[in-house]
DNA sequence: ATTAATTATACTCAATTTGAGCATAATAGA
DNA sequence: TCTATTATGCTCAAATTGAGTATAATTAAT
């Protein structure tokens, strides 16, 4: 326990804001100054003797920075190692070592669409409404197979992540497929890291600075999660809306289709909303417009919807 | 963005290092050399250019400090507070803040037995395996009722973590329930933090330095949540096993006493475990020995055991 | 004004899963 | 041989889920 040892560090908040724009996840993003033009999450530094809280620190400026109001805010989990590019060229002066703390936070609204970026710009292999992405098929997992030979491990997480070749796709393991991209190499960041020679030719969604696609993935894992126990969509819904605005709002963050009668039976039976008398028009019958049964307090550890998924997913 | 302000930190990686004895779930303690003698949770601070990644940093010192063999090992939270009695008198000097990561380990032994705490001597109302503990009805809840008095939010949040007066208990709810009785002043290290003038009279459960006891809830509710949906209990079994031993292991970390027959139905619907062809024997009919399916690779996402609670638990 | 397209909502029904229990099997010890 | 004890097989009703049909209330087109 050599105390004389280097220990000090510089603690990032770094956060994925997610909403929701039409039917399409969104997120907050900023954009790069250097010759990649990537774009990376919003962070900011954490002054310990200034909040008491890194949440507080957080939301401080987010406000300060985007003047946003979000409501729900949870963290992710806290990077220490150096995947942040630190190996690279010119760098900052040795021993200031960064450890980033990601955050996951939900916004209702989402003013200034420029600097907001659809999650599946970045992540296509994610999104399932349409049927199963073409990108998989033809790009990603012959890779994939190469990449994992006879290694039985591999092939195991990729069975994993990716259903390969006859397991169902589990719309929760963001986070492992990334992984697994990036340790074969398949997404701009191994190369920029120097795990990979070559850049890569195919795209395989857009990149992000330093480990942020990285945060992002792990938000939506833990989104997609969190969404079957906990009623966390209200968090993106405004203040009276349509069972099928909830639904539609769901179906962009799980990247899926949902049953339309079962998720209602569900949202009936949890007992979360209650009508507010007052009518939706648009096209179509009109739709009674709801509320969300308990908002004033942060109640987070209500029932949830459990997600009518239906049975075979995998094809 | 003032850049001169102080952002430098110290991190302390704890660990909540949990393993099964008998039918109790323990924590590896470290004793207290100061005058209160409450036991606290091992940890060792993170030196960033030694280690690249914080989990590599955890594994070294606990193999350095206790060579014990984890396994499982999963990231809790990060504190960035002064939780850790850090407004007390004397301190180390001024600009030192301290950012501790928690993290979950599980061990399939323990070994100097004087080294692990049970669980349930800091918990006592969360082990409900012979029914309601009485600790609930004779100390904490009627202390709860008076803090909350008339405040509707108060009320709400006993009802959603105590399940006062009529929700079910929710054995997840750990982290929610030592929270609030913190915040109550029910707990020791709520005096020691001085949010509370008067020490308080019951014991409600062997207390821990700093924020210990808190990392510890959280361990506990990951844990707890996580045994129902991910085959973890198998980090805590030998190679081979009585599916009775899984039962006891599961409802020591639970708190609670599960259907026996609907427990092994859901082992055998998850083809999680294959018979070794050896028999155990004790008293009764000697029962089979299994071992996990899936030991070698350290897979980890696995449909899980859904664990059969039974209905109405709320007595 | 009628029709078609569109969206909302009510209801049904079989398959599956769950909660709860009884019945029987295999052993040790009295 | 009987009893206590533990293991294991099986049943059955209730609840939940997946998947669908039927019908209602609109707008937009003809």
């Amino acid at each position: 326990m050599d105390k004389n040892h280097t220990a000090s560090v510089l603690i990032d908040l770094s956060a994925a804001i997610v909403s929701v724009r039409g039917n399409q996840p969104v997120c907050l993003t900023v954009p790069d100054v250097s010759e990649y033009q990537t774009p990376g999450l919003p962070f900011g530094p954490f002054y310990p003797d200034r909040h008491r809280t890194m949440e507080i620190g957080l939301r401080q400026w987010v406000i300060e920075q985007t003047a946003l109001d979000i409501g729900y805010v949870e963290q992710l989990y806290t990077f220490g190692d150096r995947g942040r590019r630190s190996e690279g060229a010119d760098n900052k002066k040795e021993n200031e070592h960064i450890v980033s703390v990601g955050y996951l936070a939900l916004s209702k609204q989402c003013p200034q669409p420029d600097q907001w970026s659809e999650w599946y710009k970045h992540f296509p292999w994610e999104d399932w409404r349409e049927g199963r992405p073409n990108i998989l098929n033809q790009q990603i997992i012959p890779y994939l197979e190469a990449w994992a030979g006879f290694d039985e491990l591999r092939r195991l997480r990729l069975q994993q992540a990716f259903g390969v070749p006859d397991k169902a796709w589990n719309d929760e393991f963001v986070l492992d497929r990334y992984e697994l991209m990036y340790e074969a190499g398949l997404v701009w960041e191994a190369y920029a890291d120097g795990r990979q020679k070559e850049k890569i030719s195919a795209q395989n969604g857009i990149a992000m600075q330093l480990d942020h696609r990285r945060i992002l993935a792990t938000a939506m894992s833990r989104l997609r999660a969190k969404l079957k126990y906990r009623p966390v969509v209200f968090e993106l819904m405004p203040s009276a809306f349509t069972l099928t605005h909830v639904q539609k709002t769901t179906e962009a963050i799980l990247g899926a289709i949902l049953h339309k009668q079962n998720f209602r039976r569900q949202l009936a039976k949890n007992e979360l909303v209650e009508p507010t008398g007052k009518i939706s028009k648009a096209r179509g019958r009109p739709a009674e417009l709801f509320k969300f049964k308990h908002d004033e307090s942060q109640n987070t550890n209500l029932p949830g919807l459990r997600i009518p998924l239906g049975k075979s997913r995998n094809f």
